[in-house]
RNA sequence: CGAGUAAAUUGGAUAGUCGCGGGUCUUUAAGGCCUGAGGAAAGUCGGAGCUCCAUAGGGCAGGGUGCUGGGUAACACCCAGUGAGGGCAACCUCAAGGAAAGUGCCACAGAAACAAACCGCCGGCAGCGGAGAGCCAACUCUGCGUUUUUUAACGGGACUUGACUCUCCACUGCCGGUAAGGGUGGAAAGGUGAGGUAAGAGCUCACCAGCGUCCAGGUGACUGGUCGGCUAGGUAAACCCCACCUGGUGCAAGACCAAAUAGAGGAGCAUUGGAGCGGCCCGCUCCGCUCCCGGGUUAGGUCGCUAGAGAUGUCAGGCAACUGGCGUCCCAGAUAGAUGACUAUCUAUAACAGAACUCCGCUUACAGAUUUACUCGCGGU
RNA sequence: GCGCGGUUGGCUCAGAGGAAGAGCACCUCCCUGACGCGGAGGGGGUCAUAGGUUCGAAUCCUAUACCGCGCA
């Protein structure tokens, strides 16, 4: 894995309640700092999403958005991001246009 | 050519750049090479391997299966057949043992639902009524005969009434026969026809259906024939009977290593006890057990974890499922869970869908494409 | 991954072979100056879906869909 990843349901927990929240079309995503020096991700795909090969399918696209992208986006947060049903469809660019951009406005 | 039936295959491809899981190599944090989801990986429905509980034991209970023969490690699966049903046919479908072992249920309707008489039909007895006939008595009439007593007597005839007897008809009641017909119902006591009868009836006969005996064929389910007695309602995906099978537990099984901690507290029971043991009993093994109070863990690691009832080619046996011999090959093993992004070309830029211990089946989902065999119809030669 | 359970009116549930019920909710009327309470009456169901067994299925059997629970 070329970034760490969040695991601990702690973890979880502690990003929801002190993170800020930006709700997109194709994905929601929660960030805080976390005290260190490089970031941390973590990527959920629900049920709600769609079968095993959906869900699969999100996280790789939100995955491989994370890896095009790491150099852009500041370290030392928790980042959260959520898949929501439609991230299936449409073309990559569309995922890096709004990511990008819900990242800038949750302060990164 | 059209319509259809059965089966099989495939399930986007190629190239380039940057990335991901596993293995391996080189050298020291990077690089090279190899490899990396499915026919259903799904549902978790059946079975098995493997694990621990006893080396998984006995009996009862419970559960499962249910035409026959075979295949298989095993199965509720598969193959071949039998019977029943559907289709013009190719072919398809079927939980398909036993209802003359016993019990239950069959609502409503109907007389009656394991045994019948409501209507009807027939016979007998009794009563009442009607019609006809016979006979007797009485009354009336007489145009007939005889006598002479002649407005009569006797005889004959006719009519009316009454009693009795017989026959027939109708009704009522009682007793009995009857299962043909009516009506009810999903189902009503084998069906159709003929004879027969008081009326009817397997009462008798023929054919059909069903039951049983015997004979023949088949390993068998069963089939064909023969003879017999003429009859047995349905329901077992109701209890049940019969035959066969069946211990529980599930990789979060289980094993090893490491780390941490505190039980030296209180109460109760105890060898006729408690635990393993899960419905019960037997049997086997072990010797403390239960509750309260207090403490620890909740992101430990490694193995199990992939070479197997394996894949593939060929030969032999078998109708087939399948089995055996020989050769070749090694084909994911993650642990929050590996396949993505971009570009180009082909066609309309694809369906259902992602391994989590493994395997055999079943079931369910599935765009499009291809192939084989067969059936029916039409046309041509 | 493995093992279990459920689905009946808008909601919570009975009914376990003879065809659909209770409570709450809803509607109408009475009561009240009005609302509530109270009283009387009423409507509303492909019993999750599809097959099968049966004369007859919410009920029995099989499959499917959906919802939920437990196990380190």
């Amino acid at each position: 894995m070329l970034f760490q990843t969040i695991q601990k349901k702690k973890d979880f927990n502690f990003v929801y309640k002190k993170g800020r929240k930006q709700v997109g079309k194709l994905m929601v995503i929660y960030a805080v700092k976390n005290g260190l020096d490089n970031n941390r991700y973590g990527i959920i795909a629900s049920k709600k999403v769609g079968n095993a090969v959906i869900r699969n399918r999100a996280k790789r696209r939100l995955r491989a958005f994370i890896c095009r992208n790491e150099g852009v986006i500041k370290n030392g947060f928790d980042v959260i991001i959520i898949a929501r049903a439609n991230i299936i469809t449409g073309p990559f660019k569309e995922i890096e246009n709004e990511g990008l951009g819900l990242m800038k406005r949750v302060g990164l």
